[in-house]
DNA sequence: ATCGGAAATTAACTTGGGTCAAAACGATTT
DNA sequence: AAATCGTTTTGACCCAAGTTAATTTCCGAT
């Protein structure tokens, strides 16, 4: 089903067989786009939401001068703009990293379910906060951390999200970014982004190839990034934890 | 009464009479704290939520070497760890920064709230979720602005808050914060921003002594800061943007 | 008015990461 | 196989901000 991953493996907020369904039949659309597409521009009133079923998805906000800050990025089973539900409109762009599958709700469907099913305005209003909880992480990482913790960081953060997805092993995981992209998520430049997986790579702490990152040493790079997943709110988070 | 600000001038979501009174009539307790007191710890299990009445508060995260990176500052009227309604426990400290008044609403009342008017469960998640667009704002910041831009944002984006908030009358308001407390919000170090409200001085764009901002080029202040108040989600944020 | 501690200020020096530019690499198309 | 285009890699150089430490200012308490 489309909404397999949403909400999986949510601290005690997963949801059940019927809550799923209700929210799989109330999906509209289900589209295919193309990688590095916009899919909804800042101020535009929405009455829909995406949940991204397939690929990689970004929230971006770009300077005067062209420079982009990407305040968030999103894996399979992430209600991407959700928040546009009690929004409105966005304060940001959304785009695809990747070609991506997208599902697409509308908001009058969401009323339906909510009406339907009142706890799941809980459920989703959660699903939000997730999204606000990993900004958070974010501006600790881009405030307090040096170059190579912004990426250690980041890379221990997807590895934990993919896990959760099914697309992470816990140590291994596809990952179809740019360097540039690792820049602009991590308050960067790409040729700093560079030097610094180079260094992760002599250390044999992380590899970054391809597209695919291995980490080597997890104990290493989760201190490296001083990296504590208490913040994704995930029921077992151990399996992208150091072992002992 | 203590509800005024909670929701002020915030597009198409402002409190009617009705709902104000039934928000203002279940608070359970309110309290003075201290300066610089720390209200909840991270982790704790919580069922209540804190309505900030009068002063500043402040949320963050400390790294290992105890540096300290702010991810959130409170003005009144903001309701300071609604998330932790949905979330039941925080990723991150709450603190005041200056002594405050605080009003506690239990999730129990919480609760009584949205089963007797549904719309204000709206209306709460849309007010946990401006807090994330503020997130997203202050991740541009640190990202994509140097120190005089992120300071310079800093200050619009308060005074456009405190403005809205009827503290401050669009180019003048207190703002009790230390530099290291600027620092901890910028990601700078407490020296750089003397050096940088130095410079902000002597251009003539921006006083900040003895707690008291003065803007006096608004013009250039929103230019340095790249500012754009659409995040904030207010009604009219006219008077905080310089007036051509 | 004086004292004491916090906060602000300044200077001297260092450094992490930015900038610019060139080269190498790799995947895709022709 | 050659050409193309985006991405990665590397080097040389520079500067914004960090670090350290001393000094001054401000303010509340006595």
């Amino acid at each position: 089903m489309f909404t397999d991953r949403f909400l999986r493996f949510k601290r005690g907020m997963s949801l059940d067989a019927n809550e799923r369904l209700l929210l799989e039949t109330s999906i509209d659309e289900v589209r295919t786009v193309d990688a590095r597409r916009i899919v909804i521009r800042s101020r535009t009133r929405l009455q829909e939401s995406t949940l991204l079923v397939e690929g990689f998805m970004s929230r971006y906000i770009d300077d005067r001068n062209g420079m982009r800050q990407l305040v968030a990025i999103h894996v399979p089973g992430d209600f991407v703009d959700l928040h546009a539900y009690p929004l409105q409109t966005l304060d940001h762009d959304v785009a695809t990293m990747t070609s991506a599958t997208i599902a697409i709700v509308r908001h009058e469907a969401l009323d339906a379910i909510i009406h339907e099913q009142p706890q799941m305005s809980r459920k989703l209003w959660f699903s939000t906060l997730i999204d606000a909880a990993i900004h958070r992480a974010w501006l600790f990482r881009l405030g307090r951390l040096d170059a190579v913790g912004r990426i250690a960081h980041f890379l221990c953060e997807t590895n934990a999200r993919l896990f959760s997805a099914g697309l992470s092993d816990g140590r291994r995981f596809a990952l179809p970014l740019t360097q540039t992209d690792l820049a602009e998520i991590c308050g960067l430049t790409n040729v700093h982004v560079n030097r610094v997986m180079r260094q992760l790579r002599e250390a044999k702490v992380c590899v970054f190839r391809s597209s695919l990152v291995e980490i080597l040493d997890i104990e290493q790079l989760v201190k490296l990034g001083q990296f504590d997943p208490d913040y994704l709110y995930l029921e077992d988070p151990d399996p992208v934890l150091p072992s002992h």
